[in-house]
DNA sequence: CTGAAAGCGCTAACAG
DNA sequence: CTGTTAGCGCTTTCAG
């Protein structure tokens, strides 16, 4: 079972190891009969160039690794799809890490796990602040996404959550709500989204004249469909009345639909709906999503537009794309009637 | 940035590159004051051993490829999760590629894994079969899940499928459901686990007396959730009576769900379902769905366990593990009244 | 307990 | 067009 190495189809087929290497690599100038003298060594041995050894000798990996919260989080698995899609399409093969949102794993991956091992870095913190992440002076290219953090020097892609928001709150001022609500914020928010968002949708109550109310910002414990559903049942429990509400994911969404569900309201009768990330599930829940729709693709090409830049060479300044949103609209906050 | 090797440090420290090999990796006998004054060397010039070196000189990748065909779906997702996991904690990294079933792909998968980039294998087939993988006669430890394919030769992890839909569809019967349908097998179906669903799903109603109805296997045109929709509606459209379906997958399940819905029947009122998986989304639909449940914890251990053993050199016969599976009661099938 | 030197398998100058 | 050779950065005998 001892791997065949490049000198041994060397020896084999009677030729340097260059000769090898360059029928491997496809090089257009060897002679047919070397060329085919080579290849049958190859295959005679089963040959596969070791890859490791190659990158310790060329310097480039010719890998990336995606550092996301986590991976069956619909929006994250989905994004996480795009990347890899968009990785094959350039040469690449992604990595994928689980940072469970978990500071030390976090600052784990930016700094000794992967030294030397991937060309670059597209990560999505949760934790980590502009300054922790800034603190790390980066050895590896490395492109930020969401909105926890943006060092000045570090590349960064997004939607602009503001007016996503202000577009979903201005969907349900239109079909006549009133007393919208927003779901939901976490008691120890550390993200900068939840803010952007609850800004946004603050915006949109002010332009229409509609009064801020406080207890119309739903909180949650953690971001589970779990938690988005309880935090509407105490809101329903306590006899807080509301006629939309913006939440700030589908999971939220999801559990929101599901306490309305139970509870006998009708959506959007009584209660329009609007999530975001615009994931698989709003098309299959009863009724379906209306969805703020980050255009994933786009993150995907963005962030691997910059990356390569900086895998290129670049040293410049930190770039900071806004990548486009829209708004699905579906039955739980259909348009306008 | 020039990155700073070990050499580099030595050199600093005033001391041999193997005395800060020995520091980085803890080894217990370093004088203290050598030691203090090397991570002295190490901290000031930033130090970060280069992996793919270390990979090269050790032949080990600490690296294992998990192959699934496709990332975002719900049962890949959170698999994929509890692998990361499982890797984690046995000190491994995982790199995910996805097939999207593409026969090439997958070969590529495979060929791939003796390219030394990683340690072992773990791949859910779907167009490759057992003689296909058998042929590539294997460098690199490998574990197959899932029911496609199973060579002798090569180690297998899945659950029981004939079992399990004999599970659900018992649970059915004990609901007093006599129309039962299967949902859905699939045209140009390669790969196992439907057959084999659909092999429990008869057994459990012969054994029950119930004359078997071909009107009730139920086909789809892929495996998707809108395929699922389209084809129970089409059933609805025949006029094909049923008070029950057993869903090969979720998204199936929640194909049907909503079609049943949006034609106006009651679930499990009218038309009890069972779906399969127990992904996340069963949890959240309305009414939430019963649904077989692999034990993905187990799955991903047992598939560990195995790649391990290989990885240490286990050269023997394919072992062939079978992990339980439970059915998830939700209110989509209730348990008899 | 520490140092010197020989690889791991491949690539890329530089010759020929 | 093909061969030689010197590294890539780290680990690991084997001496000291």
């Amino acid at each position: 079972m001892a791997r065949v190495r490049l000198i041994d189809v060397a020896e084999l087929a009677g030729v340097s190891m260059k000769t090898v290497s360059n029928v491997v690599h496809n090089y257009p100038h060897v002679a047919p009969a070397l060329r085919e003298k080579v290849q049958a060594a190859i295959d005679q041995l089963g040959y596969r160039p070791n890859l490791t050894a190659r990158r310790l000798a060329t310097g480039k990996t010719g890998m990336i690794a995606l550092a996301i919260p986590e991976i069956d989080h619909p929006y994250f698995s989905e994004l996480s799809r795009h990347i890899a899609e968009e990785a094959t399409r350039r040469g690449y093969r992604v990595i994928i890490e689980q940072t469970l949102s978990d500071p030390v794993v976090e600052r784990a991956v930016l700094s000794d796990r992967e030294a030397g091992l991937v060309d670059g870095v597209i990560f999505h913190p949760v934790r980590m602040g502009s300054l922790d992440i800034a603190k790390l002076d980066a050895a590896t290219p490395l492109v930020l996404l969401g909105e926890a953090a943006m060092p000045v020097m570090t590349d960064h892609v997004m939607i602009d959550n503001v007016s996503a928001a202000l577009d979903a709150t201005r969907h349900l001022l239109a079909r006549g709500c009133r007393r919208i609500a927003f779901l939901g914020v976490i008691a120890a928010d550390i993200t900068g989204s939840t803010n952007q968002r609850l800004l946004g949708y603050q915006q949109g109550l002010l332009e229409a004249g509609v009064e801020l109310n406080p207890e119309l910002v739903f909180t949650a414990s953690e971001f589970t469909a779990e938690a988005g559903l309880r935090s509407v049942a105490k809101a329903l429990e306590r006899g807080v009345r509301f006629d939309g509400v913006v939440c700030r994911d589908d999971r939220f969404a999801i559990g929101a639909l599901k306490t309305l569900h139970d509870s006998g309201r009708s959506v959007p009768g009584d209660v329009a709906v609007v999530g975001w990330d615009n994931t698989f599930l709003a098309a299959y829940t009863s009724p379906t999503l209306t969805s703020v729709a980050p255009r994933k693709t786009a993150i995907a090409r963005a962030a691997f537009d910059l990356l390569e830049e900086r895998i290129a060479g670049y040293r410049g300044v930190g770039r900071h794309m806004i990548v486009g949103h829209s708004l699905e609209v579906r039955e739980s906050a259909p348009l306008a009637p």
